[in-house]
This record gives C-alpha cells, structure tokens and sequence, in this order.
DNA sequence: AAGTGGTCTAGACCACATT
DNA sequence: ATGTGGTCTAGACCACTTC
C-alpha cells in the first residue's frame, strides 16, 4: 500500500476513535513528515484525500482541524464516501432479485445516447426487482452493452452484477454518474414494491464507467421511499 | 491563478468544446508539461481535478481518455461539481421567500449535535418558503448558531443567506454534507407547496462548514418532487 | 523493451494568519 | 517576524500495458 493511503488511513482512524477529536488542531504537516518520515508532497497527499471526504479542513497561515462534527456525522461521511452496487450496500442482509426480463436487444434511443454507442449494436436489458430479506425494495432496469460485459447469464443476473464484472471478468469498475430524482409510484411498481398508486418513488438513474474509461451500464432504479437514502459531500475547490 | 488550475481548465474546455472528443485519447502526462511548460506533478494535479470532476479517466501503461460520454452528459457532469445555496441554482430566475418563521431559540437536541454545539447556546431558527417565479417549490427549515453567524437581520433571510454570509461577514463556505430521502408530503408541507397530502417530496438535510472547519448551518429542505434533481458523481480512489 | 501514469523526494518560493 | 499550508520543480524509481 502506498505510503500517503497509509497515513491517510491512520489519520482517518485517529479521528474516528476520537484521538483526535472534533474542532481539534492536528499536527502541522511539518510535524506529520517526521512522525511518518516522508516528504512534505506525501503528507499533503494524504491528507488532501481526507479533505475530499470531508473529515478534515486546512487553513492556509493556521493549520489543520478536524471538521466540527459529532461523532454520527463522522460516521455518515466515512461511510458516504463508499461506492458499489446494490448488494453490497447493505452488507450481512440477504439481497434476492425476482427477474421480470433478461433479454437482448437494441439500446433505446435515450440508452445509446447515455453509453455513447450506436443504435444497432446490442445490450443486455434488464429487470429486476430487488429483495432485502424478502422484501421489495427497488426496480432496477439495467442495460449494459453485450460487447463491453460479455456471456452474461441468467444466473448471474439473479446475484450482483457488479461481483460479476469485477471477479469474474476482472473488469474493474472506475466510477458513476448517477442523478436522483422523485415521483409517484405507477401502479405496477407500487405493485411490485408493495406500496399503493401515487406513492413517493425514488428514482436513480446511473451511467457507471470501467477504468477504461467505456460507459458499461446505465440503470434507473425506482426506490420504495421509506427505503432510500443517498449522502453526498460536497466541498469547494 | 495557479498553474494547475489553469491548465484543468483548459482541458476542460477542450473537452466541452469536442476539441477532445469522447473517448478519444488526450496528449501523454509528458507532451503536457511541455505544452504548458510545467513539471510533471502539475499536470497530474490538474489531470486529477478532472478526474474527480468525472470527465476523464487515466489508465497506468497506456493513457488518459476522455470518458465516453454523450454531449448531454459531460454538461451534466460539469454542472454537478457545482455547489451553492438555493438562490444561486437557477440564476436568472427569480427567488423569492416567504417567512413562516425567524427567531432565536436554544438547539432542538437533534440540531446541537449535527452542528456539535452545547444546548444551552442559541441558534437562529428561520423557517421558510421559497418561491421560484412566484411558485413555491421547496420549504427550508435553517439552523444557525448566532455566535458565528451574528447580526442576521429580517432583511438578510428573505434573500440569500449564502450571501450575506460570503459577502457581508466575509466568511467563506468550504463544504456541506447532505442527506436526500424520500417522503410523503404532510398537510401543512402540501398546502405551502400546492400539493395534494401525502404528495412525493424529497427531504434534503444538510450541515454546512465555514473554512475555518465549523458548521455554521443545519438545514432542512422539502422539495416539490417535480422540482428537485440531485446529481453525484462517484469516484473510487 | 519501451513507454505510460503513479509515487515519492528534497528543496524552493509564495500567500496567508498569527504574533 | 515567524510559521502555517499552497504551489511548483527536476528528477528518481515503480507498476503496469503494449502506446
């Protein structure tokens, strides 16, 4: 591992078990280069990276601190800063999918232009409901082009496709652009996610890029509301 | 401005403009420090920038490329690496704001701990409708601690916080962590925002941090669901 | 093997806040 | 005046692809 993530981590730690506490003044980078014996571009590194997730602030003249947050915030942001598929959102609970289509067809207008690609190759189409412990909580409609995510199977589709592509096909998953918006259930997804017509619905929809920079999937998924909850960090450059 | 700056908005630029079109490859890290005459780590510096914006990916042994994404997309995605208060969203339109309430009271139990304050210190509490081109669309709940937000007028809430905030004390905005869930609206929520009861609203709960690392604001805001988009790019380091 | 981006260094100078 | 973090350099070496 490298030396800024370790130091990054050991600092993200010692805020999270309070050793350095909220509002408090960590070291000076200077100092930080000796405890960790590294350059000052290494230690600027780590701890740029805990900037961005919003644990801490610098002061340009002053120092470094500890955002002024209590301990629950503290928690949120590092887990907000996370980011996988479905299934692994909620780690030790049980995630089934009821599969409505798995089927191949031509990207949608609206598809093509979200993956980049032409109307007359091929994705997969994908729809399922999604189950935590039995219970429907999101509709997922995926596509994904067929070139890009090949010999995808039904028995695949049931699981997470994000194991998928990254352990089977050692594809590696790079980022996502997502959008979040909201509207009233249709009277099939209240069907479907138990809920009655005209219910809240949240609606996610997301391109998510490969490492090699592809488009590989873009999905909409339709949250029951009481089940839905998106963290976001936004800092200032 | 710094170097690094420049040059991530350069390219920036030439992506928008297609002079880098999508999914095509940008000049080596090398060809770039002589373009712009500059060592190495500044052209990385600025190269990252854009790779947190969402707009280019870089892959170890072969290059940096333009993620593969549609015109639409890549305004999307710059857009999104906004970050403002409500007034300066939609700047041309016009924002108006009804007050349902301002007055200064201690921290609900709730609020001093989002905003890590003592219970027995007092906070701003300033209630509010917000109307775009005379339509509300969204009602915000605003806790601020007095102590360092101070001489908040009557006058100060019925524009801009933000605003007054930047340019009257001077202070500077660094970061806010949100939380967006879902929700049905209540009577009083669908009245104010000329829904029906039990309507879609988006709830988005924030806390807000000054430069200086303190949180000034914890906020609330119910949106009418057909006026509310949240956008996020997700990046794994 | 050659060439990419990734990490790290030691040191210079700058902008800013505190003293 | 001192000391903080911010920027930038020139160069070394590493990890990874295949330029």
């Amino acid at each position: 591992m490298q030396k800024y993530r370790m130091i990054s981590n050991d600092i993200r730690n010692k805020i999270l078990d309070r050793t350095y506490q909220a509002n408090e003044q960590i070291p000076f980078e200077r100092e930080l280069c000796e405890i960790y014996d590294v350059s000052k571009m290494t230690v600027k590194k780590a701890l740029d990276l805990l900037v961005t997730e919003g644990l801490i602030i610098k002061r340009r003249g002053s120092g470094t601190f500890v955002k002024d947050m209590g301990p629950e915030e503290t928690k949120r942001v590092t887990m907000a800063n996370q980011f996988r598929g479905t299934t692994a959102i909620s780690p030790g609970e049980k995630i089934e999918s009821e599969i409505l289509d798995f089927s191949i067809v031509h990207p949608p207008e609206e598809v093509a232009e979200k993956l980049n690609m032409a109307l007359d190759y091929f994705v997969y189409d994908i729809y399922r409901v999604r189950l935590k412990e039995g219970n429907p909580f999101v509709i997922e409609k995926t596509y994904m082009p067929i070139d890009i995510i090949p010999y995808l199977k039904r028995e695949n589709v049931s699981g997470s496709i994000y194991e998928y592509i990254e352990e089977k096909l050692s594809l590696s998953i790079q980022s996502a652009h997502r959008e979040i918006t909201v509207r009233k259930a249709t009277d099939f997804e209240a069907e479907k996610l138990n809920l009655e017509y005209g219910d809240p619905v949240a609606v996610a929809e997301q391109v998510g890029f490969l490492s090699a920079g592809t488009a590989f999937e873009y999905s909409i998924s339709v949250h029951r509301y009481d089940m839905y909850a998106a963290q976001i960090v936004l800092t200032r450059n």
